[in-house]
DNA sequence: CCATATCGTGATGATACTTCACTATCACCC
DNA sequence: GGGTGATAGTGAAGTATCATCACGATATGG
């Protein structure tokens, strides 16, 4: 009875070697999973304000401000002042970077490629429907878990 | 052009979503994910030297000693003198948290069953298989990439 | 019995986060 | 205009998880 293997071992055991691999990657260099994904971040949004980036990537904008000091030192990002608030900079790409993180979405999506034609054609269909149905559940139950806790805190409030 | 969504996204949204409601799971509690990922580990091996720890979570053996440090000052585990080697330490749990790790592990099941159950009966099999063959498939390209780095270190030894 | 490897830990430091306090600015309203 | 209150970013201080290096205590194998 010690420990069937199940379904959300196996998914968690696919994003551990993918965060290791990651790990890997970037060894040596100055980037690291959480600059990697202010980068990333920045490659589908667009120049932004901390305040948004921090809004995006659920953190506190304390915290941006120090990821974007360390990008900005090693040459990944800009900051440049905001064109119509005094208050605000806008965190941009550098061409370098931009290049890098076009290289990196080939790279992941030739990795999701690979890792598809691991499964048996025949499953294809049915394996894709099935990861969107568990994503979407588990989307619905901690967004309900969420809503919960902050409706138990907004209760007395109300 | 923009990023379509492909499995790895999806993969990574899972995962992400489950780290969230572990940690929801133990907010206000001194439990941690670095800690609790030591007595998942214990209710799976058993009693263990630090050193056995730090070699099956792949973390240093300071790391080991911080986090049963604070595991055994919230009385989840106990540090005995190991009975063969005097400079060994035997790390068990504590009643209360073997008890809390077999809940956590029926909790776990249970919310595999259910992550399974959003996905339709007909394509439940194929997921499975799927799954596996991608986690399978990702290990094996982890696992190359390690030894590559490995190899070409250990290259100007042999 | 001595060289060497192993087990744990102190010291030190990096990264990734937090909250709180504070400044500068904006936006609104009388 | 001149407050008044929200907003953008950052300094200060603290926590958690990791790493490396040095060191003492012990085991082990000639």
């Amino acid at each position: 009875m010690d420990a069937p293997v199940t379904v959300l071992d196996r998914l968690l055991e696919i994003s551990d070697l993918f965060q290791r691999d990651l790990a890997r990657e970037f060894a040596g260099s100055s980037l690291t999973p959480a600059r990697t994904r202010v980068l990333w971040d920045l490659v589908h949004s667009g120049p932004s304000t901390q305040h948004a980036l921090a809004t995006r990537l659920e953190v506190s904008p304390r915290n941006i401000t120090g990821l974007v000091d360390a990008l900005e030192a090693s040459g990944y990002v800009r900051r440049e002042p905001h064109p119509d608030d005094r208050r605000a900079v806008l965190v941009s790409l550098t061409a370098s970077a931009a290049e890098l993180m076009h290289e990196m979405q080939r790279d992941h999506a030739e990795l999701s490629d690979t890792l598809l034609g691991a499964v048996a054609p025949a499953d294809r269909d049915a394996f894709l429907r099935g990861v969107g149905a568990v994503a979407d559940r588990l989307r619905d139950l901690v967004e309900a878990a969420e809503a919960g806790r902050s409706a138990a805190r907004a209760g007395v409030d109300r």
